[in-house]
DNA sequence: CGCTTGACCGGAA
DNA sequence: ATTCCGGCCAAGC
């Protein structure tokens, strides 16, 4: 079967990158794999488009294998959905202990989703009373 | 040594 | 909405 797990050069740093990534989603937000993805930089030797094809995985893998400090519950994929299949039990309730709500199995990610490091949070409050 | 199995995503049918 | 496909690597049994 293709699977595509065309693992990076550096594995091992490449998920370091992950990790601080992750270390830095706050408390009550989420991302996604794509997301952080897109948020690191292709290790050289890498083409955008086989970083595209394949990057998303690596950070599967990398949560995989993440420490204890790393805050894992926090990544969900695309679809605002829990991919882990044992486990998922636990992750939702972890994310429900910190106030992210879920409908239909599904986070909204329009609400729920992490803006990245550079960004302010919530410029606008209010508009919903 | 060989087979199985992954914490993914976007595009196409 | 749902299913299928490409991507073609490694650790574990």
């Amino acid at each position: 079967m293709s699977t595509g797990f065309v693992l990076p050069p550096n594995t091992q740093a490449y998920y370091e990158q992950v990790w601080a990534f992750v270390r830095q989603i706050p408390v009550g937000k989420v991302a996604t794999y794509g997301q952080i993805r897109q948020a690191l930089t292709a290790p050289e030797g890498i083409s955008a488009d086989d970083y595209q094809l394949s990057a998303s995985r690596w950070v599967g893998s990398a949560m995989a294998a993440c420490p204890d400090d790393v805050p894992w519950q926090r990544v969900i994929n695309a679809q605002g959905k829990i991919s882990r299949q044992v486990g998922a039990a636990e992750q939702k309730q972890r994310l429900l202990d910190e106030g992210v709500l879920f409908t239909r199995d599904k986070v909204d990610l329009d609400r729920y989703q992490w803006q990245g490091p550079g960004q302010s949070e919530q410029p606008i409050q209010g508009l919903l009373f």
